[in-house]
RNA sequence: GCCGGUGUGGCGGAAUUGGUAGACGCGACGGACUCAAAAUCCGUUUCUGGCAACAGAGUGUGGGUUCGAUUCCCUCCACCGGCACCA
């Protein structure tokens, strides 16, 4: 009976613990003001048909969160959903002939009793899928409030264009410049598109970040260099024989007289235009139109132009400058044009040394100003030396100071040979401008370009508005009627949701929607006459911008109700770094829209937010005889080490012979090195599982996957189990009586309170979680050494076993949940308060102070803790270990922190 | 290419505000228990030299600031994430 008890069984735990949870409800909330909220959300799921270790790894994250501060008393929400809508489901339906909502639902319930058997604390009531009608319903009828507002419009946009499938792709569609279904060379292609205007609250996203503390800086550095707003000048360039000018924005008017040439992109109506009468311009052109439309694709790619043979005439000096298009200047940002000064631009000077271009140069270092202005001084005797040596430095050439001119000559050679000089600094051979600093260039350009009407300040963003149009069937339909008298008419409030249907079936690659002749078929909701629905869906960031809101209003008619205001903004946000600028930017956007339509009253929706890395693993594989590589999982192989431990070789555990190690790489289906998180739930139980991810990297490293960290992990609870059973086992035990305790006593006393303390930090403000759980498992190896039998000995150990278990509850609830109650409590632990650290508990009579020598570590002393200055160093002096090397040296000086080192200078 | 991040023993990682580098766990090695294995327990484990005491080196590279640098600054290298239609 005694003996079965001490075996540490997690399924029969862990379904006792998830029982009592489900039967008590004990993760469902109301708003209860009597209380402070707590609101922990996890970035919700794609249902992609398993779960797997990221899901794990996020979700574990939010629950320990969620769980301690319940603990601490708060009303705590922690939701769960499903981004619905997706790419995936459409390439499963045309790969196994189902409907993508069918394989979606299935999806979703296979991997909801998946998250369940996790144990996580999250109020089921309020679960939702994204391409529910109910949900998506609200979704509309924003967008028909922002088209009413102004903020929804449509553009033409590029595409990537499959010729042979007839049919957008996305960006991961295209690989190598090529359709991944079809293999034909992309194109891009040009269509009617919606946007939404974010760039109109570009710069309160920008402002907002600064009220972020929360928030992690590279997160907000991201969103910031994303943002881009930059400060510059419009400037017109004529063009010989047009009327139009070439408008160019730049950031750097200082360098104007330093333009020898000006790129245009190649869609750039110039550049069209031109490209009639010129076949080289023609052909490079049709080039360009088979690049994929990733910027990323599109800035690594070869620089390349070619020369339209118009020219652009300098506004300033009126020089004749050549147009090239150019590659790499993209229509999509600024005016499509670009100003090239290849002396102070890395790209310009690479282009302009590829092509044999001028390069001039116009900026000089202060170091180079410093130099010449010196010289200069010489040369001119007390009168305006900087000018003296700018403005005439060729008169000083001949005169008497040849070196002012060298030193100009051997910083522009380097700028020629060597590149570009990309720093501010003070313009030379700029007429007027010479002198001058970046700022004084600047404000004189504005001025004079404005003045002439040739140019105007002006604030440009990198951020472009959000293309919100998919040209895919499985998303959410645009509420937008065609109607050739009217033109583009939202569907009325009351006539929504356009509901997508569901029972499809596809017919190759094309969206269901639009192959069908019938679904487009409308009523225009303006004149009434024949009219065509938008065929498009939305984007799905769309849904996963604003869902953290509907969670908190269940069942309301409107997008949100007032209980939105008692949860939001949400506490702590938790998420894969990989959503630090789309998702995050969106999401930030899409709550002022809500808040500008009165619906939530705050400006930012998440006050705390974490990014956590990404779950990785060993890859293992063999070559095949065709070349490729057949790639083995992680667990049916077998390492081998060499005498020092060291990895020298891994065996198939099917056959014993030898298999190739790949690295360690992200956990993916085609590297074959995902480890399904049921498999080890069966194997060893959710909490071992959770208690492995929190511990094998802090939440926001990437973090590598190895079952024999699990195994650990496992004889970590079996050991906790055994022992705290085999103390309860002891007879009963008075109250701890802090003044009766001896050494050892109160020794591990002040660790169990350290313990609290540092763990209690590291959960709620570190968020450290794998550094809690060391000490945690310091303090049981602390308790394992403690062998005192005594009354109070035993009454000390109830004291650490009870905090153990506390402490442990955020992360393995379901042992904790057995455990508690094997100490005696009648309560469930989910309700037990968080322990307080008791500070008389934590005081120490003496500290051991390191002492070094010139830095380095030469012996230790023990000092009581309010010993004087004098004390401590004659303490240290005397130190065996320390004498020796002072030995006949000078103290010069002694450095002592109080309670860590004291640094002994000799010399 | 641009933006952001990371780099510490055989491995995952710790060192929280510039103050004892390697906590905790894994692995490995030695031992106990066992007929044996599993499980469990005890001990050792950064590297080099040395029987040892001990000494020296050491946090991707090269430099700098400081009494003192894994931590701050500059350079370079490698890897990871994002780049607007994957989610």
């Amino acid at each position: 009976m005694q003996e079965q008890e001490n075996i540490y069984d997690p399924a029969a735990v862990e379904a006792a613990a998830q029982k009592f949870w489900n039967e008590s409800r004990a993760f469902e909330v109301k708003e209860d003001p009597s209380k402070p909220k707590y609101f922990c959300l996890s970035m919700l799921p794609y249902p992609s048909g398993a779960l797997h270790m990221g899901h794990v790894r996020n979700y574990t994250i939010g629950d320990v969160i969620s769980r301690y501060q319940r603990m601490l008393g708060k009303n705590v929400l922690q939701p769960m959903g499903w981004d619905a809508f997706g790419l995936p489901a459409e390439n499963a339906a045309i790969k196994n002939n189902t409907a993508p909502a069918k394989w979606t639902y299935v999806n979703i319930d296979h991997m909801r009793a998946q998250l369940k058997t996790m144990g996580y604390a999250i109020d089921w009531s309020r679960e939702f899928a994204t391409c529910r009608p109910d949900y998506y319903v609200h979704e509309q009828r924003m967008f028909v409030r922002l088209f009413k507002k102004g903020l929804a419009y449509r553009k033409n946009s590029v595409v990537n264009w499959d010729p042979v499938d007839q049919t957008v792709l996305a960006n991961e569609q295209v690989i190598d410049g090529r359709g991944w279904r079809t293999g034909a060379l992309v194109e891009r292609r040009e269509i009617p598109q919606w946007f939404l205007k974010i760039t109109d609250y570009a710069d309160q996203l920008l402002d907002g970040l600064d009220k972020l503390p929360g928030w992690p800086d590279a997160v907000k550095t991201m969103q910031r260099n994303w943002i881009g707003r930059s400060e510059g000048l419009e400037i017109q360039f004529g063009v010989e024989g047009e009327t139009e000018p070439l408008t160019v924005f730049t950031t750097r008017p200082d360098t104007l007289m330093g333009v020898t040439f000006l790129s245009i992109a190649p869609e750039h109506p110039l550049a069209l235009q031109a490209a009639k009468t010129n076949p080289k311009l023609t052909t490079f052109i049709e080039e360009c139109r088979h690049v994929a439309a990733s910027e990323a694709v599109v800035e690594t790619a070869e620089k390349k132009g070619v020369e339209t043979g118009l020219h652009a005439i300098h506004p300033i000096s009126g020089e004749k400058l050549p147009i090239w298009v150019a590659n790499f200047v993209l229509m999509g940002y600024g005016t499509g044009a670009v100003m090239a000064v290849p002396g102070h631009d890395e790209r310009d000077w690479e282009f302009a040394t590829k092509y044999d271009l001028l390069i001039k140069m116009v900026i000089v270092s202060d170091a180079v100003r410093d130099a010449i202005t010196e010289l200069g001084r010489e040369a001119e005797g007390n009168q305006d030396p900087m000018s003296a040596a700018l403005g005439q430095s060729r008169a000083i050439d001949v005169v008497e100071a040849p070196s002012a001119l060298s030193i100009v000559a051997d910083f522009e050679n380097r700028i020629i040979t060597e590149g570009a000089y990309t720093e501010y600094g003070t313009v030379v051979n700029s007429g007027e401008l010479d002198g001058k600093n970046y700022r004084e260039a600047f404000d004189y350009l504005a001025e004079k370009l404005q003045r002439e009407g040739k140019g105007a300040r002006r604030i440009n963003y990198r951020l472009r508005d959000w293309g919100v149009s998919r040209q895919r069937y499985w998303g959410c339909p645009i509420p937008i009627v065609y109607c050739p008298q009217c033109d583009a008419v939202p569907v009325p409030e009351d006539q929504l949701p356009v509901v997508l249907p569901e029972d499809v079936q596809f017919m190759g690659v094309q969206s269901p929607i639009k192959a069908d002749p019938n679904w487009r078929k409308t009523k225009c909701p303006q004149c009434g006459g024949p009219a065509e629905r938008e065929t498009d869906t939305f984007d799905t960031f769309m849904e996963s911008s604003w869902y953290y809101a509907r969670y908190t209003s269940p069942g309301a008619k409107t997008q949100v109700d007032e209980r939105a205001n008692y949860w939001l903004p949400v506490d702590m946000y938790i998420g894969g770094i990989e959503h630090a600028i789309l998702h995050l930017l969106y999401f930030r956007f899409y709550h002022r829209l809500m808040r500008d339509e009165g619906m939530v009253a705050s400006d930012e929706p998440v006050v705390h937010q974490l990014s956590q890395g990404m779950v990785i693993a060993e890859t293992f594989y063999r070559d095949e005889a065709d070349g490729s590589k057949a790639w083995i999982n992680p667990a049916d192989v077998e390492i081998q080490r060499d005498d020092k431990a060291r990895i020298v070789g891994a065996v198939l555990k099917s056959d014993g012979k030898p298999v190739s190690i790949g690295g360690i790489e992200k956990m993916s289906k085609s590297k074959n090195n995902g480890v399904d998180p049921q498999l080890m739930v069966a194997k060893y139980g959710a909490d071992t599982v959770r208690l492995f991810s929190m511990f094998a990297a802090p939440p926001e490293q990437s973090m590598v996957w190895s079952e024999a960290g699990v195994e650990g992990m496992a004889r970590f609870l079996r050991r906790l189990w055994r022992d705290l059973h085999a103390h309860v086992a002891q007879p009963d035990h008075p109250e701890v009586d802090p003044r009766a305790l001896n050494g050892a006593q109160k020794t591990l006393r002040r660790q169990i309170h350290e313990t609290i303390a540092k763990v209690s930090d590291d959960y709620g403000r570190r968020l450290s979680f794998n550094t809690a759980i060391a000490a945690i498992m310091e303090l049981l190896n602390a308790v394992g050494k403690f062998d005192d039998m005594s009354d109070q000995g035993r009454a000390v150990r109830h004291e650490a076993f009870e905090t153990i278990v506390l402490l442990l509850n955020p992360i393995t609830p379901h042992i904790s949940h057995a455990l508690w109650n094997a100490l005696g409590h009648k309560e469930a632990v989910i309700d037990a308060p968080w322990p307080k650290a008791d500070h008389a508990a934590l005081t120490k009579d003496a500290v051991t102070l390191a002492v070094q020598v010139n830095g380095k570590l030469r012996g230790q002393i023990e000092v009581a803790v309010n010993a004087a200055r004098e004390e401590i160093e004659k303490a240290a002096l005397a130190d065996e270990g320390v004498v020796k090397f002072v030995a006949e040296q000078t103290v010069k000086k002694i450095i002592i922190v109080p309670g860590k080192i004291v640094n002994i200078v000799v010399g």
